[in-house]
DNA sequence: CGTTTTCTTGACAGGGATCAACACTAGTGG
DNA sequence: CCACTAGTGTTGATCCCTGTCAAGAAAACG
């Protein structure tokens, strides 16, 4: 059982054969160190970058210099939607830590899906979660204060983390540096700082050493304006089509 | 031929068969008056909204009172990517204009792409652009000055309308008041009033009574940072997997 | 340990927000 | 045909959130 499977459980009531292949599929793992490119533009996407440790990221340079990081990739997450067809990656791909991670064979993948509906009803999901969480980004850039996007993205974390199979009861990792959450919320390093000594104040969070624990869940997702909807936490449990129910634990909380 | 089926023959070669079904599929046209809404959240996505003429956008509402639109789309658009799993819709869609569209039923389409590898590729190749545009937008709230990210939004619609089938030699149409402006690019409507006019000193653009023309593309997209590729507008011609060169006209200048 | 990266702090500047009028247009109804 | 209204565009004055510049601390690292 690794992230990509953990993860994946949460969007279909997946088979014992689909867990045996979806694992047989990343049995091969790569790595990469921190800051080196997993994916440059012009790759072609007919291998799938899965992230089964370590933060990775999407990122796009603009011509006077300034980086955007267009999406955050933990542990579980595929770095491409599921079957899209074959082309060239538009975007750089890059490691934030050290990460693990497989090339899933898309043409194998795809033969499977074909034969489980189950296997390819979580990997759609997975594509319409990936889809809801950069329309999140969309919107706390455009309306969202410093210490808002800080929070919402905090909550979004911690979240996404649980649902790959990583505990966060007691805090989660947080190896972003400064520099990085500003090239991803769209702000400069020292505002990141302030804003984060705002929450801190507050009694929000607490962040150090990379190390990062929500004191007071309510009040920040109040204050960003959090609402774990868009993440579809459960869909295996309450998809319109009325899958069966079959997953022994659950998210409760989002 | 409408706007919807010139779009998809930039992402594949749509043969004659496509081109039927495709045409049957957007037969019966449904119309909303401008401001209305097409979708709300909580719809079932089993059948794909599609836009003929018209404008309309998907939107977030924050507890704050803030909108911010996510997605413009313009005739041609899919509102839903296709083939998604049921889901229920988790943005609002509302008319920007008059509209006219279809639903198209998600049953049926899919059936047909089953036997239509062209249509396939037309239809992934639909969510890779759409996906770029929201990735783009990204990174146009996240690190583009308010004149920028204007003149980025102008260079996008003009070709997005080109792909349709729209002429945009002599300038297009451009219905979005100043405030819904605003509300796509992350701004407030006196600094887009503001920002419009510095471009339209710049002799950069010309906009009035809802007619855009842009004067000086290349410096326009060199202000904005635009580049056309993540569009993908010649797809049909340049996909990796060296599809058969069929489509008469091309936009050349992408 | 020295070196580099990251974090923190201060002073200051500026892009964009806010508030408030006013003009212009377009639709509406008398 | 003309008031009336509501939405839209324009402008000015002012504020503030965030960016910029710069320089120390602190931590990570070899």
């Amino acid at each position: 059982m690794n992230a990509f499977v953990n993860k994946l459980c949460r969007g279909a009531p997946l088979t014992e054969a689909d867990k045996t292949v979806l694992l047989d599929l990343t049995r091969s793992v790569r790595r990469a160190e921190k800051g080196r490119d997993i994916a440059v533009p012009g790759d072609s996407s007919r291998s799938l970058p899965v992230i089964l440790r370590g933060w990775a990221c999407r990122y796009q340079v603009l011509a006077n210099g300034k980086r955007q990081i267009v999406m955050l990739y933990l542990p579980g997450d595929m770095c491409e939607p599921f079957g899209l067809l074959p082309h060239f990656i538009d975007d750089n791909i890059a490691a934030l830590t050290p990460v693990s991670f497989s090339t899933l064979s898309q043409d194998v993948l795809r033969t499977w899906v074909e034969r489980s509906p189950t296997c390819k009803q979580a990997l759609w999901w997975d594509l319409l979660v990936a889809t809801n969480i950069e329309r999140a980004q969309i919107v706390s850039l455009g309306r969202r204060s410093a210490a808002e996007r800080l929070g919402h993205l905090f909550c979004e974390i911690e979240l996404r983390l649980r649902m790959a199979g990583i505990p966060t009861e007691s805090g989660c990792d947080m190896p972003l540096t400064q520099v990085e959450l500003a090239d991803l919320l769209g702000l400069t390093p020292v505002h990141v700082n302030r804003s984060l000594q705002d929450l801190r104040k507050a009694g929000l969070i607490s962040l150090e050493n990379r190390r990062l624990i929500i004191r007071e869940h309510q009040e920040l997702r109040d204050l960003s304006d959090f609402d774990p909807c868009y993440l579809h936490v459960n869909y295996a449990q309450t998809s319109p089509e009325g899958w069966p129910h079959s997953l022994s634990e659950t998210i409760d909380d989002a």
